[in-house]
DNA sequence: CCTGTATGTGGAAACGTTTTCACACAGGTT
DNA sequence: AACCTGTGTGAAAACGTTTCCACATACAGG
């Protein structure tokens, strides 16, 4: 019996109808003074408080926004999240969180149960947004929707970083650094638009800058690196001398699987990261990683759905990618026999990199 | 216009009764072979989707669970919720999330919103839950709720720790590292029972073992430790030799401004975290800690309230404290001109730890 | 005295469900 | 022929709001 009392219960104790007694307590229309006294007292008395599920049902709208993130341990989306709640409360409008953990079943699962709680808006970040049949529910509903993280697709404006951008310049400050052969890291590669977005870009600059291609590989959520077997990939004649890591939390995660084998970074192998969370700048190594500004990205994400919500007939937003910019960090060094910058490297037969496969390679900002 | 098709034209596309429609859909009644088939084809052609809030309005439910936190920065709180999600989801119930950010009027405001919106049930983590008006409403209503990090108070079970005993741990490593005088540090001391609980207990600690009483450090949500002018309580004839944190995000960023200051962890003074986060082990120097289990404690207040929820006039559940235990780590080490082990701090009168008050203190596990 | 315009007020419909209830009709029994 | 007993079906009420509309009452101007 949640709560209980209704504005019937308060019309009556109030002597009154329950127009009145709606009037009254929303100051939406005309009431005596005597009226009103009364009726505030009532509600008062029986401690009422409208039912939110009432009223929706009656307005048709839930003034909820729909949550959806991959993960809440990530820092990224934890701060992401909590600006956009904090954006949302302060407009009057609530957050309907859902985790999907990198799965796409969850994210499916998810994504219906939102859309049965008829939510008035959706933020999202999707593993595939280009096949996402919720999705296109979503747009045939004419629901506003705003994704994060997530390079956009028509119809759907996004809260983004140029993935393949950012990480074609991380593939220029290992060359900097005077790497030659470097490996992607990334978690659920096969279900994460942003991992592959930045292995691609990462492949890109590795060829431009004359390197080895980057090697893939591949952890499950887990992180487990017994199951890498970190130790080969780091040992012998064509050992790896950087990581690129699809995300900080992946980085340091490394990073300490790494120490645990008793080698150090980035003595033995650096190790740059993507996102710019906080705790990196205090990690010993300081991470080297691309910073996004996540708390923006849910501001954004947030102001955009919330401005498609109020107002009608609103044309879809073109959101210009955000801004992104390169730390350096002490995880990131010179390879162990290596030249500095462009010694001998540059020399070498420098096997022209990219065959064919170079299709739609935006490249806006570069803060 | 959400959605806009209802079971009414499901219904007409049909050629039968709401009623049957319901029925079929829903599984919860007779139909014909034929008639089924009419009303699956006919909602797969017009993808009809039942509205939760119809739904939740004549069945006076809303399967969903309302969520406070102060913070989804702090991992602590991000992987509690995160768990707590994913359990309510098995269950299907959803979860609708506020962050207070340790502001006590959000907190009023949020759980306004959650009264409002109905919700089944509750599982807060409040600044203060002894006086919460807002709570006693709850309890009023016989909402179902758990609270989670919050020592429980009549009526409202918690997924707790015990602050107190663990934090009086605490205090006996100090001691056990030759420390004598150390300090406590907070995040909005003020607004946080947790952390006020953890000082009570270092306090009593501290004084058990003969040391000095701890210095309270106070620091704002900006965690900006010039205004702490950490330089001075480190620095003189009175310096403080070790740090005990309110928890390990704050630990760990007091660790990084050490840093900056141009001393070392534990050679200038010697960090002791609380929580446990998983980062704290791949930091370096690794974080030593008071080991807790957000997970479970989400998972705890899950089950829980579910519980509650779904059994009709259940008895408070009596939830007792949750095991935690400490983690060694590189960040505590002893004093400069200290002693190691246990040298002549243990040859003096060793005053026995826990004097009394040793009444529900689990302390199960010890890994 | 009749009409017109304010001003308060309450009844009732609508929102999208589920569920109760009654009814129709089939196929047995007596 | 009259009676049960199922089985399938749909009308209608209820859930808690808001809002439209009509109805009072009052008081002004003709």
């Amino acid at each position: 019996m949640p709560s209980g009392i209704t504005i019937k219960d308060v019309a009556r104790e109030a002597g009154c109808g329950v127009a009145t007694v709606s009037r009254v307590l929303n100051d939406s229309g005309p009431a005596s003074a005597e009226t009103r006294k009364r009726v505030l007292d009532a509600a008062a008395r029986l401690k009422f408080s409208f039912s939110d599920v009432g009223r929706s049902l009656q307005s048709r709208q839930t003034r909820a926004i729909g949550c959806l993130v991959p993960s809440l341990v990530n820092p990224v989306f934890a701060e992401a999240v909590q600006e956009l709640q904090a954006c949302a409360l302060e407009r009057g409008f609530h957050v309907l969180l859902m985790c999907s953990n990198y799965d796409p079943a969850l994210e499916a699962e998810a994504m219906r149960i939102l859309l049965a709680k008829r939510v008035d808006g959706m933020i999202l970040t999707l593993s595939a947004a280009s096949d996402c049949a919720e999705l296109a529910t979503v747009q045939d509903r004419n629901i506003p929707a705003c994704m994060m993280y997530n390079t956009p697709v028509p119809g759907v404006p996004s809260a983004f970083v140029d993935n393949r951008s950012a990480a074609r310049d991380v593939a220029g400050e290992f060359a900097r650094a005077g790497h030659r052969r470097v490996g992607f890291l990334a978690l659920r590669f096969g279900s994460s638009d942003r991992a592959r977005e930045r292995y691609e870009g990462f492949l890109e600059g590795c060829r431009a800058m004359g390197m080895d291609d980057p090697v893939l590989v591949e952890v499950d959520e887990a992180i487990r690196f017994e199951d890498v077997n970190l130790q080969r990939l780091l040992s012998g004649d064509r050992a790896l001398t950087g990581l690129f890591a699809s995300n900080d939390y992946l980085a340091l995660s490394v990073i300490s699987a790494v120490h645990d084998l008793g080698l150090t970074v980035p003595g033995d192998v650096s190790v740059v990261g993507f996102d710019g969370i906080a705790i990196g700048r205090a990690f010993r190594p300081s991470l080297a990683t691309i910073v996004t500004d996540a708390r923006e990205m849910g501001r954004i994400a947030a102001d955009t759905v919330i401005e498609m919500i109020t107002t009608q007939d609103m044309p879809v937003p073109e959101l210009s990618g955000l801004a992104y910019s390169f730390r350096r960090g002490e995880s990131l060094g010179s390879p162990r026999g290596g030249r500095t910058d462009d010694g001998e490297v540059a020399a070498s037969p420098t096997p022209s990199c990219h065959p064919k496969r170079n299709s739609t390679v935006p490249k806006e900002q570069q803060s």
